[in-house]
DNA sequence: CTGAACGTTTACGTTAACGTAAACTTGGGC
DNA sequence: GCCCAAGTTTACGTTAACGTAAACGTTCAG
């Protein structure tokens, strides 16, 4: 099974960004494509660190933030007190995430009645 | 029931941001506050709309979005057409929001499993 | 009356996350 | 052989959201 490896412009259409948003990306360290020549290759490794990167955007992430977080995955930590350190991110994370779907589910609600008032409005208008 | 009022520093204090922070938004005429004199003077109503604005940031919204968000629930909206534009606006927030949802439950499920492997680990090493 | 706490305006500085433009290379189609 | 599409590097520009500093007014306790 060739592992499929993926173009720069591809990319860029799947995710909705420009290639200079992705040139940057690397630039910040946040990918690493091998090249053929002097032209980027992206593995599907790439790919799903870059949608994972996006993925942070949408909530609010700076870019740091959601490298961090998607480092957590592979396994640098060895001894017991990064273990240790690890979980306590973890923590941290999560506490913020539930925040956030607290604020969201609010936010929800809010749409919801002002949904409620237009459709009365305009009950009373015909 | 005299209605309170807050001092700036009060407010930047509740909500942990700086004074600076708070005048910027009335500069950007996101808030209207009061004067004595030449002081600021906070109504309640203006410290409910600061902190839907800083609820705003926590997802990710930018501040224009935030006032953007908060101003559908006065009724500037009087003809149909207005109502109708606003419905679909709703729509669209909402649509935003369950994306941003599922994000986080998928972020969350993927601490989930990262604590899971560092308790794991911990095991393993004692 | 004096100084500390709190407030004000004005203005320039900073950081993140790209946008935009110029100038160049490279592989394939006719 | 030539052109075009897609890629490259380099570098300066831009926007949002404040930070930071200077210089000044006001009030109140000692």
């Amino acid at each position: 099974m060739a592992t499929r490896s993926y173009s720069i412009s591809e990319l860029a259409e799947e995710f909705g960004v420009t290639t200079r948003t992705i040139r940057f990306y690397e630039e910040k360290g946040l990918i690493h494509p091998r090249r053929e020549g002097q032209k980027r290759l992206y593995s599907p490794a790439d790919r799903v660190r870059i949608k994972l990167i996006l993925r942070g955007k949408r909530i609010g992430m700076s870019l740091q933030e959601s490298v961090e977080l998607i480092d957590m995955y592979d396994p640098e930590h060895n001894n017991r007190d990064q273990l240790h350190s690890l979980i306590r991110t973890v923590q941290e994370k999560r506490a913020r995430l539930l925040r956030q779907q607290q604020d969201i589910e609010d936010m929800l609600a809010g749409l919801d009645e002002v949904q409620a008032l237009c459709e009365r409005g305009l009950e009373g208008k015909q």
